[in-house]
DNA sequence: GTCTATATGATGATAGAC
DNA sequence: GTCTATCATCATATAGAC
């Protein structure tokens, strides 16, 4: 009768396949797509350069595995959650929706990543922001009957955009400290017009 | 008694320098700093590569002469031009001016040129955004009476970016659709609210 | 699973002939 | 002013020994 033995994979020490997920995401947000070398990663991840080739595909395979696997959020659950309450509230919910999902262990370096990405990594234009404009802010716009929802939308999605830029790409010191009170009172206002309110 | 030459120096066909330079700018504006090539801007420019080197010292300051050296504009007339006026109109000329500069031929790709540079230039992540923070929009809302004139401005400079980057960089298609009107309405809003109102 | 050695190509820069 | 030739450096990627 044989032991009971461990079943599946045994890994060798694979740590090192998450350790280099780790060390990419971080330098990927840290430092943009085309700027950072396989090498630069591997040193980060402290495991040697041609191990990288030994568990993804190229770089690209790395990015995707690293910052675009994880779903950033739910977008039916966020449209849900935007909606859900008065009207003249909208802007704040939209605010603290993305304030909130920032926060969670992880988020913002994918989104800093893939905003990074998005500036420069070829054909790398679309995923963050037309996912953003198509999934939620236009959903939320035509709930609102706004026949202009689209323009509507990416105006919404250049305000989310322009504050993770300022605060985690540019570092503008002011938005980096700012009270989140404060920060949800600034979204939210553009956000209310955007999504919301009737032209003037 | 000598004939009347003309002075100063006599250009072989200096032709080039200006091409190159309009070349730099437009690679620079639609790929970024990093990723365009010395040898690309002289395909663009259709010149010799080593003629970049011989009229520039080298990368960097190529950029700096085609794409910092004209003042984007004059800070003291942009902010008298935003102040000069009702209060309650000063979103809607913080937003015209700007729509306004940037259809002045040129300034749209030096800014773009430099918004890219900010996310991928090593050390340029000031240039532009600190310039328009300190130089405009921390003192317009300091002739408001702000306290928190910079978190102020510094949100003002992040629609400024985000409308750019949405429009020119992600090239958001409704937002590069929109008529001019419903821009600057659209811009004005927040603009209002961050460099003149109270907050809520 | 890990690492050494290396193929292959593109880059920024330079020296010097015409 | 223009261009040929070339250097040193860095990149991604691969083949194969241990």
């Amino acid at each position: 009768m044989p032991t009971n033995r461990p079943r599946g994979r045994r890994p060798g020490r694979t740590e090192t396949r998450s350790e280099i997920l780790a060390a990419a995401l971080k330098l990927f947000s840290e430092v943009g797509y085309e700027k950072v070398s396989l090498r630069a990663i591997a040193r980060e991840a402290e495991v040697d350069p041609a191990l990288i080739h030994h568990y993804f595909e190229d770089k690209a395979d790395l990015f995707e595995k690293a910052v675009l696997d994880l779903p950033l959020d739910d977008a039916e659950k966020l449209v849900g959650r935007i909606l859900d309450g008065p009207d003249e509230e909208t802007g704040v919910r939209t605010a603290t929706a993305f304030l909130d999902a920032w926060d969670v262990p992880g988020a913002r370096d994918r989104f800093t990543a893939m905003l990074r990405a998005a500036v420069t990594k070829s054909g790398e234009h679309r995923p963050l922001s037309e996912f953003l404009s198509r999934e939620v802010f236009t959903k939320v716009a035509e709930a609102h009957g706004h026949a202009d929802a689209k323009l509507r939308a990416q105006l919404a999605v250049s305000v989310i955009l322009a504050y993770s830029l300022g605060r985690d790409v540019l570092q503008l010191p002011a938005l980096a400290k700012a009270k989140k009170a404060q920060i949800v009172t600034a979204l939210s206002v553009p956000m209310q017009q955007y999504l919301v309110d009737a032209w003037k």
